[in-house]
DNA sequence: TAACTAAGATACGGGTCTGTATCTATCTGT
DNA sequence: ACAGATAGATACAGACCCGTATCTTAGTTA
């Protein structure tokens, strides 16, 4: 930790990281396309513009290589929930409507994409030993939502009747089924807004509950760690 | 069709049909646990007792035996939802956790048997042209259980503000990621019951509002075919 | 009972895949 | 500048799988 210059990164252990990024991002979409199963790892290291020998070289198997894959997958779509709820319009300017189109449009677009999240769940189902180090990945997400909603329920004041981590593993679970809905049922009325409506006229709509709710909440929050 | 007695019971027809099905158990069980493309025909055909020449002759590729499986797959939903709103209590007389019981146990409870559900999506949504004639069973699906919503909303007098089919695809939607929900985030509380209190929580807070949702209600019933 | 038909078994061909073991060349430390 | 380490390529082994083509055996029909 002497002189640390521009040279500096091209290091070996800089360059390992680069093709190992490389790696993950071709591991990642032709996961998407093919499955777990469907993907060869030929076709991965190809992609890469490497060989299979390098992904040996970085991940113990392919099964070790999905995992990664999907760890950085979580780790994305965390990021991209901070950023957009940060720049954007505060919710309380928000309509329904438009609420329920932020959220779609927050997720994935690409049906592969989606997929891949979707063959994530199955593969931890088929793989028990691999459920704790996913279940943490998964809760990590739920509480920095429910941080948000108490966030913001504390500014304008409304919350539902629910503890805060509950109400967002319950979005978490039911965004999933909306979205491959938007996919399978083209053509058909759009879900997000009839649910959004759901959550919606579950507020404020008796000032006792709403008091109760305040007190929850609270709690849910200092319990949070 | 001259002299139809016991013995009809092994015509060559019947007996065709019954390896059929012990194909399709057979399937069913191996696609679950090893997915589509994980499953082998050899190990199918080996489970239900023939060989690989028997798949052929029923099916005619690995895609076609899954698809034969899926539908089989959504009947049986189909049927065992009929099934468990017939004999049992009257709706209006469960109190919000046994609804939620209730309909948790109506879930598959091995998790292959909802691994498999989940595969059936994924496959749909990497083979598009398979999305028409799987779709057309969602919706069916779907519209039975608007019918039944329709039906008891009319005995009880109460309805969410919102089509009834929208209602019940919402529901199908979410009710995947509830019980995925369930099986991997063990230890943490149910989503059932809070999902429901949210759907309940919409239900008869606004009597105005009422009158509109049954003038919905109707329309929609009416509107089925 | 003999010819026909079809269900299912067996055999085959071509291909693919994972994981490991060995090789090469570049980079690091001294 | 040289010896060691290591990223990554190449080669290899063993297994598996899908689909088809052929064969066998049992049931159907006349």
């Amino acid at each position: 930790m002497q002189d640390v210059t521009v040279a500096e990164r091209w290091t070996q252990e800089r360059r390992r990281e680069h093709t190992r990024n490389l790696l993950l991002d071709a591991a990642k979409d032709v996961f998407a396309r093919r499955g777990f199963e469907g993907a060869s790892l030929e076709e991965i290291a190809e992609a890469a513009g490497y060989t299979r020998g390098a992904i040996y070289k970085h991940f113990g198997s392919k099964e070790e290589l999905f995992l990664a894959v999907n760890k950085r997958y979580n780790e994305s779509f965390l990021k991209s929930f901070v950023d957009s709820i940060d720049p954007a319009t505060p919710v309380e300017e928000l309509d329904l409507a438009s609420l329920a189109k932020r959220w779609h449009e927050m997720q994935y677009s690409d049906p592969h994409d989606f997929a891949l999240g979707i063959e994530f769940n199955l593969f931890v189902l088929r793989h028990p030993e691999t459920m704790e180090r996913v279940a943490k990945q998964r809760l990590e997400l739920a509480q920095m939502i429910a941080d948000f909603i108490d966030e913001q329920s504390e500014r304008l004041g409304e919350i539902i009747h629910m503890k805060s981590l509950t109400l967002a593993r319950l979005s978490l679970a039911c965004s999933d089924g909306l979205q491959l809905a938007a996919f399978l049922d083209r053509g058909q009325d759009d879900l997000y807004e009839p649910f959004l409506a759901l959550l919606v006229s579950a507020i404020e709509d008796d000032p006792t509950k709403k008091q109760k709710a305040k007190k929850t909440a609270k709690s849910a929050k200092s319990a949070k760690k």
